[in-house]
DNA sequence: TATGAATGAGACTTCATTCAT
DNA sequence: AATGAATGAAGTCTCATTCAT
């Protein structure tokens, strides 16, 4: 039956072709999360995927377009987890807590991709830089959505709390070794510092942190 | 008299060593923050100076070195604009409001050292690293010193408090642009989101927050 | 009929193998005469032909073979140009007159095969080079053959006639812009230069020169 | 006397470093001419020079600039030698013989510089192009002034003596071998085909055109 | 103090070409 | 007849650094 020997042949290298391009941008994924844009060479990645430097430019153009290419995932992982996550919820609160949640967990996950997205800034690459900011913008918007939710009394304080919570998310991935708290547990913190009435309020710490 | 020559001649020479010290650093500042230690070369430094490149090394043994006496300066302006700030406040409170305002205008300043500390990380340099991980950790030995005056319920929550409020200052360089609110203003914001007793309470946005 | 099938299917498959060729050529020749030989890539030839490069070797075994196909029509276009334009003029200086502008024409065609005879030297090729050289000598004995019939005093004479008549004609490509005077012209008024009894002949140029 | 010092040790050190740059020129106008400006690659030159590829940078910014370095002596060579040659010649015509054959001279001369202007086209270097053509124009105004005293009947046969008789010249390189005539009898046969009353006149070549 | 000149490594990228499919 | 994927060499250029002067 022919058809079923293309079945099987076609979507083999279809997938061996995405594989290898995978591949690259995990490594890329990985070296940049560590070392930076500048840090990275192409030589590094190509040694990571077992390939010669110039091979990489059958896949990629550029650097700088296999920059982008990360940073697109890195924020598509962010939004989806971050959709899964409050996709079935309707109370506010609980929509905001599990959105932090998500974010966090995105970020510190066993996958560099998102944390490409805080460690690498636009301006890092003059030539990609434009789109990583359109990116990045794009995925603020997440947030912001189930910020307006809550309904506060004014725009600047849902403003400001979309900018502290996110910049306070993010900088977790400057401190955050694994062993200690989880990453849900960190930012449930980070949320009831916000939201509890009052921080004294007795309940020594919560008992309902963990996921 | 040749010791009042040398007196005259010797301060005079110093002088103006250490004016060329402090206008390379000055200029390695507003770069690496700019650009990212990696994506600044001695040559850009040099140039910006009015160098020669090899001339650089008279006044800093590496380029790693540079970035360190650079970060150095950087953490040394946080820690004195925080310490005069909170110098003669005794409400716990109040002296939390005011370091984190000094903590974000020395972020914000005109001069990029402080910046630098946070765009630049530890492992941009395997050289520097370490070193400045170490300064990193002192300057944030201010806020703990400050949060912990708080007498908070638990000490977990001294803890994500600092981190979180740390997180959000340091995110704001991220989006920050003259011309909206002060980097007060900023700061004022934070820190009621954290203290303040709800944040659905009435005061539609507070009128003490000018600077 | 399977005969007749393949008396239908066997030359069109040639045809289209010869089309693929020759449409390779015409791309090479465009971009050898624009870019020079070494400033044009497969790659370049390839994107304009519409294939990728590793197809190309189907259709040529190398660059320089490809180089050398396309130097070889373009002595052929220049060499059955001037053939046709003497075949019936038996007085030598019109068959010279005519032979100079079948040149110029040939070499200011729309087609940029010619040019590529003079744009491209043999040296450029370590490979293609030696067979180069042969057609480029093959090509000027046209010329020579004319100028024999003009029964010179000497053979210098005829040796330099040649030499400059050519390189005259030659050079005009980098020069030539389309809208002046037509490549018929501008071949008459060289060939006047040389003929004509003296320079400051009376007639103001000539009146027979359109073509 | 600290000024005979100064007067030894100060040109000296200007002296070698003009002699880099001299000597780097040199070996890239040898290549260049060889094997094109495409052809001919930094490392190439550096290693004729004795220098590893990176150094050539602290000479010349780029490989289109030490083009255009080299192309610029080239240019000032012909029109030195042809301004010398032409100085106290008042008879039109022996000036435009003497014009000729300092041109061609400049272009056979043992130095390779004249003839990278002519093997090099400005769009060889997108970079450079625009610069070369500028000098390129230059020096054709040398000849032009020449020819513009003969004072011809028509500013047409100006215009395309002009234009024969450099294409003429500029070809010799095509073909010019050492050993047979001298690039100063291959002027005076190129000028004498123009500029003779009658190509078929008595005298079987000149006996004046020595040098 | 600083320069001029260079080094050696390595940056990103492109090259002609190969070959299994 | 052409593709996808890669190779290995080479391309231009920049890097941090050195050192005699």
């Amino acid at each position: 039956m022919p058809s079923k020997t293309r079945a099987v042949k076609e979507p083999s290298r279809i997938a061996r072709q995405d594989n290898r391009r995978e591949h690259i941008k995990d490594m890329a994924a990985a070296l940049f999360c560590e070392a930076g844009y500048h840090g990275t060479s192409m030589r590094n990645i190509a040694k990571a995927v077992g390939m010669l430097p110039g091979s990489m430019y059958y896949h990629f153009p550029s650097k700088a377009e296999l920059l982008i290419a990360v940073y697109e995932e890195g924020v598509r992982r962010i939004e989806s987890q971050v959709d899964d996550a409050i996709k079935n919820i309707e109370d506010p609160t609980d929509a905001l807590r599990a959105a932090a949640r998500a974010h966090l967990e995105a970020l510190l996950d066993k996958s560099p991709y998102a944390r490409v997205v805080i460690r690498v800034w636009p301006q890092d690459s003059a030539d990609a830089g434009n789109q990583l900011t359109v990116l990045r913008d794009r995925y603020e918007d997440r947030i912001r959505n189930v910020i307006d939710q809550l309904d506060l009394p004014s725009d600047a304080k849902a403003h400001y709390l979309r900018l502290m919570l996110l910049g306070a998310l993010n900088g977790v991935q400057a401190w955050y070794r694994e062993g200690g708290d989880t990453p849900a547990q960190i930012a449930d913190q980070f949320v009831d510092l916000i939201l509890k009435q009052s921080l004294y309020s007795g309940d020594k710490d919560n008992d309902d942190r963990g996921h």
